[in-house]
DNA sequence: CCTTGACTTGAAGTCGACTTCAACTTCTAG
DNA sequence: CTAGAAGTTGAAGTCGACTTCAAGTCAAGG
C-alpha cells in the first residue's frame, strides 16, 4: 500500500504516518524509488497507536509496545497503570460533572452565595485535582 | 496583598498571576510605585479560575465569566453545556478502562488473538474517540 | 515529451498555558 | 546609604503531536 492509500482507510494525515515514521512508531519500505509502501500489519499497528493514544500514552510510550516486527509486546503493568490513572480521572470528572450541572440549575442569584458551588470552588482550589489533573493523562 | 502573598496562598507562581492579569483575568492596582496589589476578592477570582480549569475551559472562556468587578456572572449554559462534555468523556473514559484492564489482564499470548483487544482496537480506530477525545475538554 | 498530481525532504509554524530570561527598578533591612 | 531580595517589563522558550511550507523528485496519462 502507498502512503494515500493507508491514509484513504485509516482516516490518519500522511502527515502524521510519515511523522510516525519518523519517530520510530512504524516502518515502510521503498521497493522502487523513494515513495513509501506499506505492509498491511501496519494498518494494526495504526490502530493501536490510536488506541494507546486514546489511553492517554504518549507516542513514546506506544513505540516502546510496538515491536519492530511481529505481535506488539504489551506492557501489562502500563496497561493496568493506565487504567488506574483513568479510573482516577473519571472520579474527578464525575465530581466535576455534578458539581458543574448544580452551579448550572442552582437558582441562588449570584453562585458566591451557593454553597455547593462553594464546594465546588474549594475543591477545585484546594489542588483536589492535581496539577491540572494529572497531565500524563490527556495531553 | 502583594504579589508573594497571593502566590503563597493559592499555590500559583507570580508568573501565572501576570499572565492571568496580561490575559484580563484578574485585576491589581499600583498603589505606590509600580508593584502590584491584589485585593482579597482575587483569591475567589482565582478559585473560580481553578475551577474553570478543571471543568476543562479556556481562559478565554473563563474570562468572560468574571465580570471585572462584583459577582462573577456565570453562564449557565456554558456550564451545561461542559458537564455534558464531561459526562461524554467519561462514558469513553470507562470503556477504556475497563478495555485496557481486561487486556492488562488477558491471559491470551498476544492480544493479537484476544478478542476483547480486538474490539478495544476496533473501537479505537474507529474513531469512536473523536479527535483524540474531543480536544475542548482537557488541554 | 510534457504536464500534472502525488510524493519526498528538512525546517519551521501551530496551539494554550505558562515559564524563563535579560535588563531594569524598587522596597527594606542593616 | 547601600546591598540584596523581590518586583517590573516585553520577548522568547517550552511541551507534544502534528501541520504547513518550500523546493525538489518522480510516475503515469495524454
Amino acid at each position: 500500500m502507498d502512503i494515500s492509500e493507508v491514509s484513504k482507510q485509516t482516516g490518519i494525515p500522511s502527515s502524521a504516518l510519515r511523522y510516525y515514521e519518523q519517530k520510530g512508531l512504524i516502518t515502510s519500505v521503498r521497493e522502487k524509488g523513494e515513495r513509501r509502501r506499506y505492509a498491511p500489519t501496519v494498518l494494526d499497528q495504526l490502530a493501536l497507536i490510536a488506541l494507546g493514544q486514546a489511553a492517554g500514552l504518549a507516542l513514546d510510550e506506544i513505540r516502546s509496545m510496538l515491536s519492530p516486527y511481529g505481535p506488539p509486546n504489551i506492557d501489562r503493568q502500563l496497561l493496568a497503570a493506565k487504567a488506574d490513572e483513568i479510573d482516577a480521572l473519571i472520579k474527578r470528572l464525575r465530581a466535576m460533572s455534578s458539581g458543574l450541572r448544580h452551579a448550572a440549575a442552582c437558582p441562588a442569584p449570584s453562585h458566591v452565595e451557593c454553597p455547593s458551588f462553594q464546594k465546588l470552588l474549594k475543591a477545585a482550589a484546594t489542588g483536589a485535582l492535581e496539577k491540572r489533573w494529572g497531565k500524563k493523562i490527556c495531553c
